[in-house]
DNA sequence: TCAGAATCGTTCAACTTTAATCATTAGTAA
DNA sequence: TTACTAATGATTAAAGTTGAACGATTCTGA
């Protein structure tokens, strides 16, 4: 097999799964250690993936610090099956308006629908898209440090030339009198505007967000649906009451 | 078999395989390494294929492309010797621009200056940036699928919200006569602009650009200083003349 | 914290591919 | 036929690629 060939089939495994071994790799390529060494040196020099002890890594997984809740394997596949089942509502030429975060990230891999167009203001969404050949325009502005979200004035020049099919909308609190928050005012506005500009929007968010309330308020409950996981007991009546919630089945994952 | 027919047969192999062998060749065609060698070269002069060490490969594959000369490690430390001297034009409370691509993103981690303020085009140096805790604007727009820069009417319209002290600009082509090139209008367009914002633009190029012309011409020659690690002795002169060249130190290296 | 295990970077020799050169063959026109 | 040119095939030194060895480094579990 001619170098060329392994380094490519190298990043469309990596594509697929994100992280790859070491070993891994030696087996499915039938090349030396030392090969296989040298490809993902080559490939880390020309930025396409990163090395890590034991192995490699896409380039930019979001958030180099995995933040408390993404720890456990049990959160893991909440978020996956809240995500499969938002993609699911994503339908053949829709436009899409695709929220920075690590959750709507998570919706990306499912994506089946024909022909579609994200707009996002995500940078690492937005390499994800066009990685998988869709269409996407990415909003300009000021980068938060943090969170890699781009926000500010221009972001929200940018977005009103837009008009949404559907806007998938990431919260960090989610409060029956206080509607959706978020603890960026920039952010906030942002997000207010995504929803305005959308024939509908859901907020993706699992359970962990119910009865917490952030520092901005970005609009009221009724104004969007949810999409999660689960309801915790106490606020169920309070929810289905004020707006329409999907619930994710964690068995239909793929 | 005639030489013609020899060609478009290994044209057409290609087509279907994305990569073929050198000896794969020899036996389907039935003729010589030698008469093989021959004609792949003349098809890479043609633009027509690529070849690489043991066969050939289709131009433009899936994915990359935009760097087949970071492979060897001595184009990867031309590139960051290139990369330091450019860094050293940046100085304390700057607002500079950053053009998209590989040569400009290997700037950023010898940027040492205080204060900087920086536009780009590029996602990817924008998250380099603000790993740095480097205050950094991108531009809106489309994202280009193979490149990863973002173009297009909406980030032209971002571009001119600003001004720049410095502006650092990839390029495909340096030729006399023509000025500088590069292969995509949409990108042209967007690096014109950044020069006509900049008090001084500079372009970041390694040696290999000389002489090359490009699709789209961006500006003349002498509007930019050039960034290079060396001069093809053809065309010392006629360069000199008409603009101001950097050479980067290569033993400098950190 | 420590020791053992796994992984990494470097070096080297065997091997393959390439580029350059030269001899041979085929085609062409006088 | 003969002389000339272009294309092909063969040879060889140089360059590139590969796998294995080995000490250095990092990770892991006690």
């Amino acid at each position: 097999m001619l170098a060329e060939e392994r380094q490519q089939l190298i990043l469309k495994i990596l594509t697929d799964t994100s992280v790859v071994k070491m070993q891994e790799l030696v087996q499915m390529l039938a090349a030396s250690e030392s090969t296989i060494r040298r490809d993902l040196q080559e490939l880390e020099n020309r930025h396409l993936l990163r090395r890590i002890h034991g192995g490699a890594s896409l380039l930019r997984k979001l958030n180099e610090e995995p933040d408390m809740e993404t720890k456990t394997l049990k959160n893991v596949q909440q978020k996956k099956s809240i995500a499969k089942l938002a993609a699911q509502k994503i339908k053949d030429n829709d436009c899409i308006y695709l929220d920075a975060g690590t959750t709507t990230l998570e919706i990306i891999p499912f994506i089946r629908a024909a022909n579609v167009t994200v707009v996002t203001n995500g940078p690492a969404h937005a390499e994800l898209l066009v990685r998988k050949r869709i269409l996407c325009y990415l909003l300009g502005g000021l980068m938060k440090p943090n969170t890699k979200a781009v926000v500010g004035s221009i972001a929200m020049q940018n977005i009103n030339l837009f008009r949404f099919d559907t806007a998938f909308i990431g919260v960090n609190g989610i409060d029956s009198s206080m509607g959706y928050t978020t603890p960026d005012p920039e952010e906030a506005a942002l997000k207010r505007c995504a929803h305005q500009l959308a024939s509908s929007s859901y907020v993706v968010s699992d359970s962990s967000k119910f009865s917490e309330i952030s520092f901005c308020k970005m609009f009221d409950l009724d104004k969007a649906a949810i999409i999660t996981d689960q309801i915790p007991e106490r606020c169920q009546s309070l929810m289905t009451e004020k707006t329409v919630v999907y619930i994710a089945d964690r068995s239909a994952d793929s």
